[in-house]
DNA sequence: GTAATACTGAACCATATGGTTCAGTTTTCG
DNA sequence: CGAAAACTGAACCATATGGTTCAGTATTAC
């Protein structure tokens, strides 16, 4: 297990389940409490403050608890250093496909 | 459990591990062996060949076996479907916040 | 004051994950 | 042929995940 990077970890971890990636979105329309998204998802409260708990984990949510409601809202992180993570990927992919293109065009030069 | 999006719930399950993560930004600079890799990750064949396989499944890696070796290269999936859904997010976040902007600006106005 | 609402935590369950070891099989090298 | 290399699969292990139920506590509504 490789040290650094946790909370690429964590972060990629919450966006892998589908119910978490729908309340985010969610989330992005409106605040909304745990009775909300436990009824919007049709599943028990408890099993919904799991998820937001892992989302809270992973920084992607803030909560608050306003009398007996816990309010969930987005942020403080907006998944800027996970699209960083993928765009470098593909520019690493881009670069490869780049250097075996030369590599085609050297050769075809050399055999016309 | 919602039911679609399978893909997404591979892939970024496949990126929450570092050890996933680094095989694929070292695939993407050369092709390599289930050997190599084990050992440039300190694991064992079996444990590098687990990793190898769930990013099959999610079909960011492809394998081919020539001879006693299996030879791993990136492919074909590109993480865009990854990107966009990231992209989508933010772009919802960043509406929101400007609606709130105007709504900041509104209330300005209507009690200056 | 009583009842309903909203959440919370503990316990439980089945399955998945990230590793390992061990015992093979297949290929290649000498 | 015999040995080493490269992989493979099964079995095992500890821990995590995605849910549930049940028994509370705290707030609010009537």
């Amino acid at each position: 297990m490789v040290q650094f990077s946790r909370s690429l970890d964590t972060s990629f971890a919450a966006l892998a389940d589908p119910t978490r990636r729908d309340v985010l979105l969610r989330l992005a329309r409106r605040d909304a409490s745990i009775s909300d998204l436990a009824g919007a998802f049709e599943m028990t409260l408890t099993g919904m403050k799991k998820h937001v708990r892992v989302l809270e984990d992973a920084g992607l949510v803030t909560t608050e608890k306003v009398g007996r409601v816990r309010w969930c809202r987005l942020g403080p992180r907006r998944l800027d250093r996970e699209n960083e993570w993928i765009a470098k990927y593909q520019s690493m992919l881009e670069a490869r496909y780049d250097r075996l293109g030369e590599f085609l065009e050297r050769t075809r030069e050399d055999h016309p």
